[in-house]
DNA sequence: AAATTATTTAGACTAAATTCAAATAACGCT
DNA sequence: AGCGTTATTTGAATTTAGTCTAAATAATTT
């Protein structure tokens, strides 16, 4: 078997020029870009076995040049040379279908370790990522969201009270019954509220009570 | 510096031989367990470097095993050797702190190189889990509930346009407006819609509404 | 052709919401 | 203690919306 072919892609020539240093030998790199739309045309006309690049850089991001390449050559083995850690870009690159991640804090033995596994077709992801992966999500729609908090802080107890059993279902008349006050009372408040919340209707209500975890 | 000592542990005999089979002459296999109970007392006398341990087992389980282990002797490495591909297990696992991932269709090669990686100190995760974790979570609350489902599946088209209608806090005479018909014919349709759906107010409506996602 | 289901409508009735107007209670402020 | 503000309460008259019953027409299924 031939040796391995490589391309590099980085905005930063140090770092470039750093990763060519210590593979050289031992690798065969075929070209150096410094931006993902560079990538594509380079890749396209050298065919590595693996090209390794960075995501944040100028003109085309890492991301992009990625998903372009993983559908217009797929023989290429993608390794992302990243410091991000955000989880939805690494999902989202795994998703696409790279081969490996490494942190831009991995050791010279690793980068020609994650280089040779994946050569050979196996993937190899940086353990900061597996790990940074093992946290769980945070469901977003649980969060009450700040408008909505401060909408619902300039209500009264009474009316919150009261947009409660709305929510619940309940008719004026019932609330009131429930509360000992007049149902007129209960419309009031109800109007108030409305206006409070600047909705005119009671379905408005009946969301805002839902997005504030007041029922159900 | 001397040999990686191991402690193994699997419900199944074959497995614990067969793997002490070819990790026999590069580590020192110092024990052999059954279960979880029996992995932390051994672990307790026989203080193993690494302590390559499976799942699904009786009496007591890896994970339950793994989190005592891990507050009772964290300098003892744990490498989980697992079928298991279910995220929350691992990342579980993870966040519980052990050092390396294994699923059981890796090679002796990469269960060598793992227990080399984890007793030099760093993490190793098979490239399956890191994939695996890569997955978005589903929220559980897009996701539409069966018994919702079937309710929506006996509507009529027309009836769910008009629960849309509703959920969208138009009453029945713009909904009729809308719709080119008589606000009667709304009512009718909100009312079978009612019967179907085994509510009694309008509320009702609007939450299953917004339960199938009709709205919001 | 007959039976079901879907869509449409009306009238009489009932319940609910809106508007306008206002009294009482509570709270902080000077 | 007196003032203003806000919260809570209520009523009457008015307007709007929803329920119940009953039924016709269209579309589909059997």
């Amino acid at each position: 078997m031939n040796v391995t072919s490589i391309v590099l892609v980085d905005d930063h020539q140090v770092v470039v020029d750093g990763l060519e240093a210590f593979l050289n030998p031992h690798f065969s790199i075929l070209g150096k870009a410094r931006n993902g739309k560079d990538a594509i045309q380079m890749v396209k006309i050298l065919k590595p076995d693996v090209l390794l690049m960075d995501i944040d850089m100028p003109v085309m991001n890492g991301m992009v040049a990625a998903k372009e390449i993983r559908s217009s050559m797929p023989e290429v083995k993608i390794i992302i040379l990243s410091l991000h850690y955000e989880k939805s870009i690494i999902r989202h690159l795994i998703q696409i279908g790279v081969m490996g991640y490494l942190i831009k804090s991995s050791s010279k033995e690793e980068v020609v370790n994650a280089i040779e596994t994946v050569a050979s077709g196996s993937p190899y992801f940086s353990s900061d990522v597996t790990v940074a992966l093992s946290t769980p999500d945070v469901p977003t729609d649980t969060r009450l969201a700040p408008q909505n908090a401060k909408l619902l802080s300039q209500l009264t107890a009474r009316e919150i009270e009261i947009l409660k059993a709305v929510g619940e279902g309940l008719s004026s008349k019932e609330i009131a019954k429930a509360l000992h006050i007049s149902d007129r009372t209960v419309d009031t408040h109800r109007n108030n509220i409305m206006k409070k919340l600047e909705v005119n209707k009671v379905v408005g209500l009946i969301k805002f009570a839902i997005k504030c975890g007041l029922v159900e």
